[in-house]
DNA sequence: CAGTCTTCTGAAAGCGCTTTCAAATAGCGA
DNA sequence: TCGCTATTTGAAAGCGCTTTCAGAAGACTG
């Protein structure tokens, strides 16, 4: 009932009080004011008071764009996810936005779909956006992509992945090392014939160390990653059982199953019980990054907790140092942690 | 290796060329360019490829922040979730992103926690950026937001809820009537002792709409839902396992169990499985919204699908044609669908 | 070919704020 | 009390772009 009875738009209609009326009912030059709202230390107390009345009197906000342009910093902090549409980087976005938010940045945010094409556009409206800086994730991308971003000085940093040199910073942990961790810990109670169910390799270099990593572990052992037992697929439950059923199809069948990610994992859990499988007597299953379920679907979900919040935060709070003006270090890589639940055991043949 | 080898960030630097440079390389004056940019149907096409050519060549971007300040329109639309670590929000924020990206806009997004306070603060962040409309996600919020929002002349819409009144433009559906009849699924197949698991009512309405829905279906009936039997919790799997062992401990048991979200009902699945509860035999269990998980988790969800991806769609293209100046019909609900599957059966007492 | 009507283009005035630079005030010792 | 320095304040010049308004260039017509 407080609103407008009509939604109608009025384009154009004036918005607010400004400045200079602030300026005027406080009895004050504008610059007065701006310095109250942008470094209220210098100003003398008793006129900070009569500009505070004032700007509450009329109600007064800021216009961001106008300040963007006289300050030439837009207080914006621009992200661009593979994917909105999971939980994956819903903990990473959330903690990212909460962490800029605190000091005064608002987030603009953009999803990718996986597709290097549509991050390249985003990047580009962000850019024209005017974002003080920017989140991306992984950091396998055309190098025209990197030259835009270095043009335009806008500190930027990597997650979800670990900088395999300097090249990048990044916030993140090492894919590749996280999944020799898991394949490890299978090969440590004997396991000797693994199965895959990767992530789509061509546009996602998180699920290609992951491969990597499984492989490398593997190799450790003399052992190789049958390609015919190497499933790529696109996230979800049901890819996962598919893939479960068609790997199990065929003799041998694998005594482990290293999935790229949790909801492959779910599906060949929940697969596995429709053939009357026993998970891990018959066949182990791992996952990767500890998503919501993976501690209550039984019998437990092996996997490797990834930092996501963590990474969100992190990436924010550098960020936001290098928009201080603060020396940063660049930021060294995140520790992964291997959960070891009911879905894998030592193979029973 | 195309970027800058150290990563100091220097502020100040000369970013870019302007739309003045582009208006001297190409030899025309910079209202052409501005034309160009905005209105190319209206510059002569030789004219035209000259600009091009000149932005081109100086690898011109636009400043968004001058560009708001002398058009007034920051091309900026705002959205505040509740959570954004969610698939449930996932979804339409997804939806809501890739919509309004296509007509040039830009996406500023934050998370509220689920709190209200904290809403209002990103909401006047938000109009302190200049958002040139807003999505929000529920309807019941202090009048003074409303009037915040109502002051600014911004254009915004509802989501997540279908609106009780005129009072606000929303994109949703009845959360009410499909609590309902998901009950009066139940109702039909004989199920008289109900329990419910159900969000956080006190700042989500939401929650509260779909408990609302349960008791009316079943006041139907002539039925109550007992309110020992009505547990309220955050959100969760391991909330919905827990709640419903509580449930189960208390004779005379429910014979269903409707949850508030689908979480809690894979929780409470997940729960019956560890308790040797059959579902649906011993008990039946519904869930609401259809997430991911629903289909696959055995016997199958019966669940409410809700329409997530649709309404950051349609939300999305309200909002700009509100923005182009088109007059737009306050939308009407959306449907939602029952899906029934295993998980609810008969009573078998 | 002149006259009239369109269609395009350019000059210039801001949009609302920040920030230099110089002027004003306050603070302090002598 | 006066002079000098340290601190605050105000005036004014933009930041880079859009947009009005008027003028130039074409397109037609008679």
């Amino acid at each position: 009932m407080p609103t407008d009875p009509d939604h109608t738009f009025k384009a154009g209609k004036t918005s607010g009080a400004t400045l200079d009326d602030v300026a005027q009912e406080a009895g004050v030059s504008p610059a007065t004011v701006s310095r109250c709202l942008n470094n209220p230390g210098i100003v003398r107390p008793q006129l900070k008071a009569k500009v505070d009345a004032a700007i509450e009197k009329l109600d007064y906000v800021p216009h961001g764009a106008a300040r963007s342009l006289a300050s030439r910093r837009s207080r914006l902090i621009g992200a661009i996810f593979p994917s909105l549409d999971s939980t994956l980087f819903g903990g990473t976005l959330e903690a990212l936005q909460c962490e800029i938010a605190s000091a005064g940045y608002t987030l603009v945010v953009a999803s990718s779909s996986y597709e290097p094409q549509q991050e390249c556009n985003h990047l580009r409206n962000m850019l024209a956006s005017g974002i003080d800086a920017l989140m991306l994730v992984g950091a396998a991308r055309e190098a025209s992509v990197y030259r835009l971003i270095g043009q335009r000085h806008v500190p930027y940093v990597l997650t979800w992945v670990a900088g395999p040199d300097g090249t990048h910073p990044c916030i993140g942990f090492d894919n590749r090392a996280a999944a020799a961790a898991v394949t490890r810990h299978l090969l440590d109670m004997g396991h000797r014939r693994f199965a895959m169910i990767s992530g789509g390799t061509a546009t996602n270099d998180r699920a290609a160390a992951r491969l990597a990593g499984v492989r490398a572990a593997l190799e450790e052992h003399g052992l190789t990653l049958d390609p015919a037992r190497t499933m790529e697929r696109p996230f979800g439950v049901e890819e996962g059982r598919a893939a479960l059923r068609q790997l199990m199809a065929r003799e041998p069948r694998p005594t482990a199953v290293v999935c790229g990610a949790d909801p492959f994992a779910y599906g060949a859990l929940l697969e596995c019980q429709s053939l009357g499988l026993k998970v891990p007597d018959e066949v182990s299953v791992t996952g990767f990054d500890d998503m919501w379920l993976s501690a209550s679907l039984p019998p437990g979900l092996t996997t490797v907790r990834t930092p996501r919040k963590q990474m969100g935060a992190l990436a924010g709070r550098y960020l936001l140092s290098i928009l201080a003006g603060k020396e940063t270090a660049p930021p060294s890589p995140l520790d992964f942690e291997l959960i070891v639940r009911g879905s894998t055991g030592p193979p029973s043949r």
